[in-house]
DNA sequence: ACTCCATTAGAA
DNA sequence: TCTAATGGAGTA
């Protein structure tokens, strides 16, 4: 038999590769079958990256695995090329990929992408030096996990390589990098990995510092190419057994996971952006359930899917010993914030209420018959995203859309403000209420707030945070430190004061999180302050997410909150699916849908526009009118969660196989529903 | 994105 | 009856 070069031989061992290519179709997302040529008989290990010839054209994919025979019944092409042997994709990884696809209605490819940094030859060829220290350290003594009523139970778990399972609630003032490396450092010691995930990069310094005394790599976006892959595969070599990192660590391949740990496991940044938009929580919940490993998830707050998660028996509750959190936990007044003073910057220090001010003043002189020293104070201030709402300047009602009723705001030092929601330039705005045809700022910026408190402590230093200048940390100075939520620095030996001058602006959001989030923001605030350190919050006193600070009690308001998120029938009592696109493509796909019994679909309803202007893609002109686009809810039982995200994919697939009609956007439990 | 194949319209 | 054109399905 002559044979071209094309038809050379095939492996002999195991001739067939599965290979999941990378295509994110929903009617592609499956293994196909190609014939291994001796050549590559070698190269081709389960979990290498390949290249294939599919439907005409060169594409990447993972080898799967070797196998003897296939199903398929037609001719197999072969394998183009190993990219390398490196085996990228771990069968504890592909299970989990896998996993995550089909909770989220999404392919594997996606999710894959997600998980595996692009390749960087360089990188590979290297014999790895890491940063961390080599050798696996002895386990560390149980330190401030005394101080929990569980504490001590959940390390011996980890160190008999038990998966016990803990819904941590960290005592405020405790320095949670440190108790994480712990944890860390008593499954390492077990000799099994682990991996962590925190919000951001500040986070990420403070635990790459205490995690010294184990051997670890960190993960984070802004690392180059060269420098991810050589840490990522340095986890995956089995160099180090511990990955700490930002969301896209979740999927980092250490060997033997044994445990997973997830800090402020309420924080949006642990929502992935890109398709299929897993959140950290779900996807280490669903790794250490699939590998058996324990988990450590929390934060100062607690959310109501990790109370979900107590609830469904998942995990247990991790919280201080009652005795500690007395000592420790601020003491938190509230000042009403009867007169809107807040929200008028220009007269907020003039009218801060008498309360904040004197706290401020005595936190920054110290104590004079106490031993206490003075110190910094933290002030909280509402982020950028909120800081430009504008109002009506005659009668203070807040300015909105005359198109879609949403916020007006004025983006920097534009004159003609712009909704929020749906982008329209509001040029000849009238109040609705009076008439008045002028805005004024309802808040200005951290920058105008620091420096109207500046002025009322002369000589006192004032520091900022937040937004392109986030500082990691405050020495123990007195000093004004204003923060914006989430870049409030360490004080090196805590706040002696802390003022929470956002509430308003955080508990008005239209937002069914609204006061879950007021509270989280709060206490990752409020957290950083001295044990028993004042506290002032400008809110109503009555307020849940008030009261819960006051007696600082996350776990009490969250059973609440989940109680009637139940009987509203709202995440995460219940799952969601949020179908958005062009409205007939909406209605089309929502309609194509085979639905389990019992879901409901709500709407579709407008949703705001898609932004015309957008730099993401290119072919659009800057001119062309902003697509209408809808959104419709699809509410089912927690039960049968995956039965409608089986449903949705295989909409997707019919729809993405005969290409009809405009792309519509699946996103199950979407972090806005209300 | 590309190919293959079935179906169908058109012309001998 | 043959052939070219067209659309849809499948992609190994």
């Amino acid at each position: 038999m002559a044979k071209g070069a094309k038809d050379q031989a095939v492996s002999e061992r195991l001739p067939v590769a599965r290979v999941a290519v990378d295509i994110s179709l929903a009617h592609l997302d499956r293994p196909f079958d190609y014939l291994v040529p001796a050549a590559l008989a070698e190269a081709a290990v389960p979990g290498c990256r390949v290249r294939v010839r599919f439907a005409g054209q060169l594409v990447d994919g993972y080898l799967l695995e070797r196998t003897q025979a296939s199903e398929h019944q037609g001719r197999l092409a072969r394998l183009e090329r190993v990219i390398s042997p490196e085996p990228v994709l771990t069968p504890e990884i592909f299970d989990l990929a896998r996993a995550v696809a089909d909770r989220y209605a999404g392919t594997l490819a996606d999710v894959l992408r997600l998980a595996i940094p692009p390749r960087h030859a360089t990188a590979e060829r290297e014999i790895l030096a890491t940063g961390g220290s080599k050798h696996a350290g002895s386990r560390p003594a149980a330190g401030p996990w005394v101080r929990y009523s569980a504490g001590e139970a959940f390390l011996a778990g980890l160190a008999d390589r038990r998966p016990v399972r803990a819904a941590w609630s960290a005592l405020p003032g405790s320095h949670w990098p440190a108790e994480i490396a712990i944890a860390a450092g008593t499954t390492a010691a077990a000799g099994r990995g682990v991996v962590i995930v925190v919000p951001d990069a500040r986070d990420l310094e403070l635990l790459d510092a205490a995690l010294s005394g184990v051997s670890h790599v960190c993960l984070s976006a802004d690392l180059g190419p060269a420098e991810r892959y050589r840490r990522w595969l340095a986890a995956r070599r089995g160099l180090v057994p511990v990955v700490a990192g930002t969301r896209a660590a979740m999927f980092a391949p250490v060997t033997d996971l044994g445990l997973v740990v997830l800090w402020d496991d309420g924080d949006d940044l642990h929502a992935e952006p890109r398709a299929p938009y897993p959140n950290a929580r779900e996807v280490l919940a669903l790794r250490a359930h699939q590998a058996g490993a324990a988990a450590l998830i929390g934060g100062f707050a607690r959310t109501a899917e990790l109370t979900q998660l107590v609830a469904a028996g998942w995990a247990r509750p991790l919280t201080g010993r009652p005795e500690v959190l007395r000592q420790v936990a601020p003491l938190v007044r509230a000042a009403p914030d009867e007169t809107e003073l807040a929200r008028d910057a220009a007269a907020m220090t003039a009218r801060l209420p008498s309360m904040a001010l004197r706290a401020a003043r005595s936190a920054l002189a110290g104590e004079a018959r106490g031993a206490l020293a003075g110190g910094p104070v933290l002030v909280q201030v509402p982020r950028r995203g909120y800081l430009a709402a504008i109002a009506c300047d005659r009668c203070r009602a807040q300015a909105r859309c005359a198109t879609c009723s949403g916020p007006l705001e004025v983006v920097g030092a534009r004159e003609i403000p712009d909704c929020r929601w749906c982008g329209a330039m509001a040029t000849d705005w009238t109040c609705a209420r009076c008439g008045s045809g002028r805005v004024r700022a309802l808040v200005t910026g951290a920058a105008r707030t620091a420096e109207e408190l500046g002025r009322a402590f002369p000589g006192v230093p004032v520091r900022t945070s937040g937004g392109q200048h986030v500082l990691a940390t405050v020495t123990a100075e007195p000093a004004l430190v204003i923060a914006t939520p989430g870049a409030e620095p360490v004080a090196s030996e805590g706040y002696a004061a802390a003022l929470l001058l956002d509430g308003w602006a955080l508990l008005g959001r239209p937002s069914l999180r609204a006061a879950e989030e007021t509270l989280r923001r709060w206490m990752n605030a409020a957290a950083l302050v001295r044990p028993a350190g004042p506290v002032v919050v400008l809110a109503e006193a009555s307020l849940p997410a008030v009261q819960a600070l006051i007696r600082w009690d996350p776990v009490n308001f969250s059973e609440r909150e989940l109680a009637e998120r139940a009987e509203l029938g709202f995440p995460p009592a219940v799952r969601m699916a949020s179908i958005t696109g062009a409205s007939d493509a909406v209605a089309d796909f929502v309609g194509s849908v085979g639905l389990p019994d019992h879901a409901e679909v709500l709407g579709p309803v407008p949703a705001g526009t898609v932004p015309g202007r957008n730099a993401g893609h290119h072919h659009q002109q800057p001119d062309e009118p902003p697509e209408p686009q809808e959104r419709a809810l699809i509410r089912i039982s927690r039960r049968e969660g995956l039965a409608l995200a089986r449903a949705l994919h295989a909409a997707q697939a019919t729809r993405s196989a005969r290409k009809g009609g405009a792309a519509v956007r699946v996103q199950l439990d979407p972090a806005e529903v209300a």
